[in-house]
RNA sequence: GCGCCGGUGGCGGAAUUGGUAGACGCGAGGGACUUAAAAUCCCUUGUCCAAAAGACGUGCGGGUUCGAUUCCCGCCCAGCGCACCA
């Protein structure tokens, strides 16, 4: 009998994978598809570790999954964001890298260059680089020319690590998404040049698809928020004694008349020119301390604070005058930067009036109706609310507005890494497209990476890069010194694993169509910022006529991390990493280690590590082994379908788990067979032949996408000259799934009293009167008499007893 | 503060529409094989009780129901997300 040992089995047939390219899928074949993936970046400076086997895993069971169910099915598998690459590990796994991946993620190459690293594979990308840069080059080109992509001056987040602009999703807790660690300073507020891609033009596309993704709700609510959309209307007040009218913003024009004070954001510019001399010192003062704070304390100051400018406006219904306050619980970014205060129906108006004694007036009763609100009084709030706003819109002082808190995707970044911003600045013709026959831009070859000191990056020192002719009238000019965000590469790369050969697009549109969307992709983040940007991304995408369907992934899956035993996050600091391979090669090999991963927790569910799983899935994966080595092994006995029906309910079982990534549970099931099987092989010795192959064809094919080596060395011992990994899934017939016999429970008053086991079609009053005999029935029932008796066909017996 | 999700043995976790709570695995205990150990195989394993019988048991307190881990009300705790967005 031969022995389980996988470190022999394992390398025999990741040779054979990577030599026949088994798992390349075909992709212009007309079978049905199933495209999985999973997202390349798990956030982590420890390298390869328990998480990425993780990622790779998911996609790479679901792909085998469906293989086997007869689809063409497509896992490609990426490059980790931090430039490890996954080919060692994939192999080691059973996941096969494609060639396609050597086409995609832009500028980490330069990242390793400017990080100092290099080997094999990183110069094994450099020659597949200016291809990179080209797509997502050419995507801003598009942009651009759509003018989506523009400039502006403003105030961005800035990270003082990477002396580089940051985008609001990479804020994460006041920090750098790259330098979120203890140590690591907060974000600061800069005024700089940036571009940005307007993605508040999608903003409503968007949040009107969000509904309906097959995505988990927390996922979709993540994203509802982030592009948080509020109706209301804008108003004008008018400035007493003065031309001029400050511009609010409010989603409750009903409470116009309410409306007792005003307050601007202190940043608002119209400040200045409001503050009365002798409110002057007061107002400079705190506009000068709310400067100095940074954005995170002026977020978590929960106390109001603010001064009066000494200015008052007129309620445009009332004709009262307001006074005109600042305060840093208004947020310049947002709507107008000035806001119409309710005290009487807003919390936070209240809180600011309370404070400063500034009055209330109620305006809407308790059953929701006007009141105090002159012509208004007595309508409804919300008609009141159309009807204020259209009598503002007849006075032309005001009008109807949508706001959202999503901003533009500021897109430049001052590192020396990621795709060169294609812009050529040219004194005469300002900011020029480079032309697309000109692209892709490369970076130059640099010695200093670090940036140019003066808020740009290294590119700015490259002389002989930087200067070159406008495109368009010829004369000198210089390039753009930015480098594009890498997130627009991740806004795109999977479409690129359709068609890596393309040079005249970044996908051909008929492989997209056939392929897009994804159909399952899973990630350990990125709820918002790589999840919207894709999504807009692929929309606009769309909109050109690339590919034919506007989001990009159909199903998507936010699974849980690993962490370190004791809970706490794996981290190069701590030491406290698990590297996958020292597991493989410590002798459980990769079949137990995926097993184990799949098994230990649902897939949303965090995940401690624990040292002890791994030898756990090792040995069902060596009692299947058995079995298999036995039966080989074995005499021909007596028919008997015995094992059928042990087999068939697990078939179902597993195929629907699955069907529900319900990877635990599935291999639950798996591991219940397998003990079942060992307890009938007692009984017959693996008597008939032809149910116990049955039997363990399908065992074998239902472990195998989680221990593909295994089974397919297993499929082989089995007599299969074909790959177990394709069309292999095996079917169940209901008509094994009934039991000859039915166990019926017998409760009295709710508590369990009995047991029943009764021929399969007993009728229900024969059930019923079995329910009185058992001994403890008869003892629970006592002097009582039986009031009612509740059955539910082939399960339980409630006896009411008084 | 608001929103979402959750709280089940020593541990990770199972339980269609309310219908045998604890599947499966780990750990623990016992046994077989072995000179011995490892590996392997078999048995036991929610708590109380010597055992049977029984009682108790899904965060806490109520409720609905013949019957509640599941539904309703009120708490407590933990996690995640959002966090002055007018």
């Amino acid at each position: 009998m031969k022995r389980y040992n996988p470190l022999d089995i394992e390398p025999k047939w990741q040779k054979f994978w990577d030599e026949n390219q088994t798992y390349k899928a075909d992709l212009d074949s007309d079978q049905p598809k199933y495209f999985s993936m999973s997202m390349f970046n798990y956030p982590s400076g420890a390298g390869i570790h328990i998480g990425h086997a993780m990622n790779y895993t998911i996609s790479d069971v679901m792909a085998r999954f469906k293989r086997q169910q007869g689809y063409e099915s497509y896992h490609p598998v990426g490059w980790d964001a931090f430039g490890l690459p996954a080919e060692n590990f994939a192999i080691k796994t059973g996941v096969s890298p494609q060639q396609s991946m050597k086409t995609i993620i832009p500028g980490y190459h330069t990242q390793y260059k400017a990080m100092g690293w290099s080997n094999d594979w990183s110069k094994e990308i450099a020659t597949h680089e200016p291809e990179y840069y080209k797509w997502t080059q050419w995507i801003f080109a598009q942009m651009f020319k759509q003018g989506l992509a523009y400039q502006d001056s403003r105030m961005q987040w800035w990270c003082d690590k990477d002396k580089t602009v940051l985008s609001n999703e990479q804020v994460i807790d006041g920090k750098c998404w790259r330098h979120d660690g203890a140590d690591d300073p907060l974000v600061e507020k800069k005024e700089i040049k940036q571009w940005f891609f307007k993605i508040t033009e999608y903003a409503d596309e968007l949040l009107e698809a969000t509904d309906a993704l097959d995505w988990t709700e927390t996922v979709k609510l993540a994203q509802k928020n982030w592009i948080g959309k509020s109706q209301g209307a804008e108003v004008d007040f008018a400035v007493k004694d003065s031309a001029g009218k400050i511009r609010v913003f409010t989603t409750r024009p009903d409470t116009l008349y309410g409306a007792t004070f005003l307050v601007l954001a202190p940043e608002h510019p119209s400040v200045a020119e409001l503050t009365t001399d002798e409110q002057r010192a007061e107002v400079d003062k705190y506009v000068a301390e709310t400067g100095k704070k940074s954005e995170l304390e002026r977020m978590e100051t929960k106390e109001k604070t603010g001064v009066f400018t000494g200015s008052y406006a007129i309620n445009p219904l009332t004709g009262a005058e307001i006074p005109v306050w600042i305060a840093d619980y208004v947020l310049y970014g947002y709507g107008t930067g000035a806001i119409m205060a309710v005290p009487a129906h807003d919390e936070r108006d209240r809180e600011f009036a309370d404070k400063f004694e500034l009055p209330a007036v109620e305006v809407i009763d308790a059953e929701d109706n006007m009141i105090n609100s002159g012509e208004f009084d007595g309508l409804n709030s919300s008609d009141a609310r159309e009807k204020i706003v259209a009598k503002l819109e007849g006075d032309g002082i005001g009008e109807a507005k949508t706001t959202f808190k999503l901003r533009d995707w500021s897109v430049s970044r001052q590192r020396y890494w990621g795709a060169p911003i294609p812009i050529i600045n040219c004194p005469t013709d300002g900011p020029v497209l480079v032309p697309d026959d000109s692209l892709p831009v490369v970076l130059p070859e640099l010695k200093d990476f670090a940036p140019a000191g003066d808020g740009r990056s290294a590119l700015a020192r490259a002389d002989e890069w930087l200067h070159v002719a406008c495109p368009k009238c010829g004369g000198e000019a210089e390039r753009e010194t930015d480098t594009l965000d890498t997130y627009i590469c991740s806004s795109w790369y999977y479409l690129r694993y359709l068609d890596p050969h393309n040079s005249e697009l970044p996908v051909g549109k008929a492989r997209a169509d056939k392929w897009m969307p994804v159909d399952f992709y899973n990630g350990g983040d990125h709820a918002t910022a790589h999840m919207i940007y894709a999504r807009f991304v692929t929309r606009f995408l769309h909109k050109i006529g690339i590919v034919n369907n506007p989001e990009p992934f159909k199903r998507f899956l936010f699974n849980g991390k690993v962490t370190a035993a004791n809970g706490e996050m794996f981290s190069k600091s701590k030491g406290n990493g698990v590297d996958p391979l020292e597991i493989i090669n410590s002798g459980y090999g990769a079949d137990a280690l995926r097993t184990y991963l799949m098994f230990a927790a649902p897939l949303d569910l965090w995940m401690r590590w624990d040292e002890k799983g791994v030898p756990g899935t090792y040995k069902f994966i060596n009692r299947v082994w058995n079995l298999v080595q036995e039966f080989a092994e074995a005499k021909p006995g007596e028919a008997s379908d015995a094992v059928l029906k042990v087999v068939h309910p697990a078939i179902r079982k597993a195929t629907a788990d699955l069907e529900d990534q319900k990877y635990n549970t599935a291999i639950a099931a798996m591991m219940k067979l397998t003990n079942d099987l060992y307890d009938l092989k007692a009984k017959d010795a693996y008597g008939d032949r032809a149910n116990w192959q049955f039997a363990l064809d399908a065992l074998v094919a239902m472990v195998a996408p989680f221990a593909p080596h295994a089974a397919e060395e297993m499929w082989h011992q089995l007599g299969h000259d074909t790959t177990v990994h394709r069309d292999s899934w095996p079917q169940w017939d209901d008509k094994y799934l009934v039991a000859d016999e039915m166990t019926i429970v017998v409760q009295v008053n709710g508590k369990l009293r009995a047991e029943l086991k009764l021929p399969q079609g007993t009728s229900d009053d024969d059930v019923k009167s079995a329910a009185l005999e058992p001994e403890n029935v008869v003892r629970a029932i006592g002097d009582g008499q039986v009031l009612k008796t509740i059955y539910i066909p082939g399960k339980l017996v409630n006896l009411v007893v008084k």
